[in-house]
DNA sequence: ATGAAAGCGCTAACAC
DNA sequence: GTGTTAGCGCTTTCAT
């Protein structure tokens, strides 16, 4: 083991072992490059006999960028985000392209953390944590970077967006609960707001009103389930007035199921329906059976790399927003049509 | 938008702004720099205005080594998956380092995603996945890049590894089964056979055995909810033989417990106590209250890359192997001590 | 289709 | 403490 750890090959080594130039080497790992196939599979023996790989640093160096592509995330150990971080991941690998990952809990964290990026020449940027200062949207911009905003706040501009629609999502909610029976409603959602989290609890609220129906609002501390179960307080106070839950997250509707019906001894679905959003794995476990309204991730994770790559292509175009399917999904936490 | 993206600022313009040379602006961007503290401001401030970044690419074709370090990971959409990935990407970041997402879902995947990490002149890999193949383990020593193995197979030398010890994590689930009065074994396992999970269901019954307790093996399609979920025909036809139930897994034993209570109507925990391993974030709701055997991923994250600093430190010390502290998490799927 | 030469932006010796 | 010089390993005109 002391042996080894002689300096890695060149193309230079390469080029000598093959007989050719440099140049020639350089185009045998390129994709489009002229040159004839022999040769090409002659460089790629001698490369393969030296162990040797194309250094990206001094590619990059040249071409004036690597293949990175950052990606932003808060909260990667719940449930929907660990889905989306994965697909997102998978997405870039399959262009050829390499994820770097950025944690990134509070908004203070996101700024200097997008700003490393610039270091590294990144092919771009999909955030979905905190929004970035628009300052460094601004630098994005200039320096010619994609930024793929997901589910973020609209009110930055000069970045491409891909999202539901909160307002779509409201009313789904509501049109589920609607649809069995339920004519007075609640509305649980985090605390701190956060555009698309709160934006569908807002919505909601606004169509009940709209409706002519009455709707509490209930403020739980997070968006986990221990959120929800916090609720349980609130939930019981206030449960003479209504007879479903809409919970702005699937993780706050399962700590409202069990708050219902562990702490509060509240039947559900017979007394209260609840309906969840994300549609994440453990909604459809056998102890909650949460009806929710789904978000497709993968699609979703599909589009935000499209959107980086059109923009890759053509840096001025204007930003775009491309919105999500909504699906609902019966499952026995309400009395609606269910799946067996 | 149009008018922007001319090329970024080199160290040269700022040099020329703060009327400096280039190696000064060099030093004031590295840690150690020999400089002195108002020229480094001058130069910051100089940089500040121009909008420089330090070009990391060409940094590292100088220094030889990039601050990327690979992650390979598999099943990043399992819960204690994303904890462990979010642990590690932190600790790599607050190590000024930068992770590179790499999502392997079989075995042929892990090799080549490797190899592609020696372009970017990775510091070092962490691999929570697949075991890779041997002959890349070797390519790694011979360049001295440091591999550490996340609960992988000891069987590939030559790279560090920090591991539970599936030895000690079959006796604990033994001993808190035990503790709780039950005398007849049972013990969980997916089909597909996996180091780590397979040895501690392996290690458990063998201490049944050498204990002179009767055990019996159940196999799961896989390691998930579902996988356990489906075992309920399995665990119908046997339950007259056994009142103790280890699962491999947290996801497969969420999976028994249900398969259990709903789908065979077996008791939990008078009838049948259910242990699982792993102590996900689910196993505390209060629909499951699961039982378990918690891994401190936090600490294995740290440890991970305590290893791979260390050994770029110093790369001919020989492969280390840590193991982590296994804890009793009793709660309410046993009949043993509870916390309320 | 292939080779020669220039240069990407930076750091590291070496002088001073 | 600061400037000068020489590469790091690659791609890319421009010849041929």
């Amino acid at each position: 083991m002391v042996d080894g750890m002689r300096k890695p090959p060149t193309s230079f080594d390469v080029a000598r072992l093959a007989g050719v130039s440099r140049s020639t080497v350089s185009r045998a790992f390129t994709d489009g490059g002229k040159i004839s196939t022999d040769v090409r599979k002659k460089v790629h023996e001698a490369a393969e006999q030296l162990g040797y790989h194309v250094n990206y640093l001094a590619r990059g160096l040249q071409t004036r960028h690597s293949n990175l592509v950052g990606i932003v995330a808060s909260r990667l150990d719940t449930p929907i985000r660990a889905v989306q971080v994965k697909a997102i991941a998978q997405e870039i690998i399959g262009h050829g392209m390499r994820p770097m990952l950025l944690t990134a809990e509070s908004a203070d964290d996101v700024g200097p953390l997008l700003n490393s990026m610039f270091s590294y020449n990144v092919a771009g940027m999909l955030v979905t944590s905190d929004t970035p200062p628009s300052a460094i949207i601004e630098e994005c911009n200039r320096l010619g970077v994609p930024v793929v905003l997901i589910n973020r706040d609209p009110v930055i501009e000069g970045a491409d967006r891909v999202q539901m629609d909160p307002e779509e999502a409201g009313r789904l909610a509501f049109e589920m609960l609607h649809a069995c029976r339920v004519r007075r409603f609640a509305v649980l959602s985090p605390r701190t707001r956060t555009y698309t989290v709160s934006g569908r609890a807002d919505a909601f609220a606004d169509h009940c009103r709209r409706e002519g129906m009455p709707v509490v609002r209930i403020l739980a501390e997070n968006q986990s389930y221990f959120g929800g179960r916090g609720a349980a307080a609130e939930i019981a106070a206030t449960i003479d007035s209504f007879e479903g839950l809409f919970c702005a997250t699937d993780l706050l509707a399962m700590g409202a199921l069990d708050a219902a019906r562990l702490d509060c001894g509240v039947a559900v679905p017979e007394r209260l329906q609840i309906v969840g959003f994300d549609d994440i794995e453990q909604a459809g476990w056998g102890a909650y059976q949460l009806s929710t309204i789904r978000q497709d991730v993968v699609r979703q994770a599909r589009i935000a790399v499209e959107l980086m790559l059109a923009r890759i292509e053509e840096p001025a175009r204007p930003p775009m927003v491309r919105f999500q399917t909504l699906t609902k999904v019966f499952r026995h936490t309400t009395t609606g049509p269910v799946r067996p």
